[in-house]
RNA sequence: AGAGAGAUGGCAGAGUGGUCGAUUGCGUCGGUCUUGAAAACCGAAGACUGUAACAGGUCCGGGGGUUCGAAUCCCUCUCUCUCUGCCA
């Protein structure tokens, strides 16, 4: 959420970054927030200005009552009634703008960094740069779906029997390279100096409102609803929330947490072309690493994630390339996010597996996540990245590195694996 | 799941209707003393809102009520703890 001050203040500013992210009706939602603002502090003056009058008045009436003047008091109570009406008006009212002030501001999205390219869609992202050599299959290489039925490590069928579409059940090598690669992706993490964490995988309402899941998406997560609780579609939410309402002491800054956790979905409505196999499920595995950072400090942390990021990616001779997203293609919450690509050799195409973003204040402000620092107290900025999303690690490797004989186990993870080949 | 107890400032813990934003202890910060530290002593310190700056207003789990006046009384919700039950 954007600070009111700041949108008062920056207006321009404001609108020009809502141009960017092509959001509808800039103009005429600023202009609704600001004349609510206004409305908010006169009410609030003239609340504030009944409520002293009514606390001297009730100071008076105690002074009286002490000194054993009671018609005096008496005669003083009855002034109070007016004072009383208006007051609990006022509040009503005061209420009522701050509902409305808060329903308009939940819906304005971060304002974009000013390197976040112009554009509407995914085909406007910048590439930032491409590495790595991409490999050149045999005749007859398969798309990963196919790989793993000929191997027999992950069986979508029997997911189907136990949960339905997208979740698949991994078997034998299967499953042991996903473990191999969520040890793998943490143990680089810690190595970067991240503390390790394990949250709780479903979330209150609150933990959803903090990091912005709520109400943009509120149909994309899985909702308990005997217990009110939402299973999270990243690691982001609980991590990032349990350093809500918290004011750190300047001293813990930066905060560098990192957790391995299952990611739930629905992806209501975005079955279709290119989701077979590993491409896109409703339960997946997830390295998240999270940063909170002085504002000062966020961009030179987000890069540093770029490049951690990277470096997992290079470990595994995984070609990639990294896109900066445009204004349209952006995240409702982030003020600047990286995306990382691999290359799926069979299919021929760019898969996403890690979106590394600064989400500025933004989240903080709903968060209260704040820090004193120099005397005064402000808004942390708050960052995260996926280091890494497994499936279409998984689906990559098993693709890129299939070979008439089986698919070759990147060198980095055969200790963590156990064995250099899947056949 | 059943019964009971509770929710107060970073933590612990007082406060049952009138200078209570709140006693006190610990912790924190500053100072005195010390070569330095510890101890001791002295002192400082909440958050939000609001203003050009003051002032003012709000906050004792959330919401509502009684009252001129509520941390304190009433209702309600949520959560926590203890015991019993169940259980990885």
């Amino acid at each position: 959420m954007l600070q009111l001050p700041f949108i008062r203040e920056n207006k321009e500013a404001v609108l020009t970054g809502l141009h960017k992210r092509h959001f509808a009706n800039a103009e005429a939602t600023i202009d609704q927030v600001l004349t609510l603002d206004q409305q908010r502090r006169d009410t609030q003056r003239e609340l504030d200005d009944t409520l002293a009058q009514s606390n001297a008045k009730a100071g008076q009436i105690g002074a009286l009552m002490k000194a054993g003047d009671k018609a005096a008091a008496d005669a003083a109570k009855a002034e109070t009634a007016e004072l009383k009406v208006r007051s609990k008006d006022l509040g009503e009212t005061l209420r009522q703008i701050e509902i409305d002030l808060q329903a308009v501001l939940v819906t304005i999205p971060n304002i974009p960094h000013s390197s976040v390219p112009e554009g509407r869609s995914a085909d406007d992202n910048e590439v930032v740069l491409e590495n790595g050599e991409k490999p050149s299959l045999y005749e007859g290489a398969q798309p990963h779906w196919e790989l793993i039925k000929k191997y027999d490590i992950i069986d979508f069928e029997l997911g189907v029997k136990i949960s339905g579409a997208g979740f698949p059940v991994y078997k034998g090598k299967g499953a042991r390279i996903q473990r191999a690669l969520i040890n793998f992706f943490l143990d680089e993490a810690l190595k970067a100096g991240y503390l390790e964490v394990q949250p709780p995988i479903v979330v209150n309402e609150d933990s959803g409102f903090g990091t912005g899941q709520l109400p943009d998406k509120e149909g994309q997560m899985y909702y308990v609803t005997e217990d009110k609780l939402y299973l999270i579609p990243t690691a982001e939410v609980p991590i990032t929330n349990l350093y809500r309402d918290v004011i750190l002491p300047e001293g813990q800054l930066p905060i560098k947490n990192v957790g391995y956790t299952p990611c739930f979905r629905r992806e209501a409505g975005s079955w279709g072309a290119h989701v077979r196999g590993l491409n896109r499920l409703h339960q997946f595995d997830k390295v998240e690493i999270v940063r909170i950072e002085k504002p000062e400090k966020s961009y030179a942390a987000l890069e540093e994630m770029s490049l951690h990021v990277q470096g997992l990616l290079q470990k595994l001779e995984l070609p990639y390339r990294v896109l900066r997203l445009c204004g349209g293609d952006m995240g409702f919450t982030s003020a600047l996010t990286y995306d990382m690509e691999v290359w799926s050799a069979a299919q021929q195409r760019w898969l996403e597996v890690s979106s590394v973003s600064n989400f500025e204040t933004y989240q903080a402000n709903r968060l209260k996540l704040r820090s004193k620092l120099e005397g005064k107290m402000q808004l942390m900025h708050t960052l995260n990245g996926s280091a890494l999303a497994l499936p279409r690690i998984l689906a990559s490797i098993l693709e890129n590195n299939q070979t008439p004989e089986g698919v070759r186990i990147p060198n980095v993870l055969v200790p963590y694996c156990g064995f250099e080949m899947i056949d």
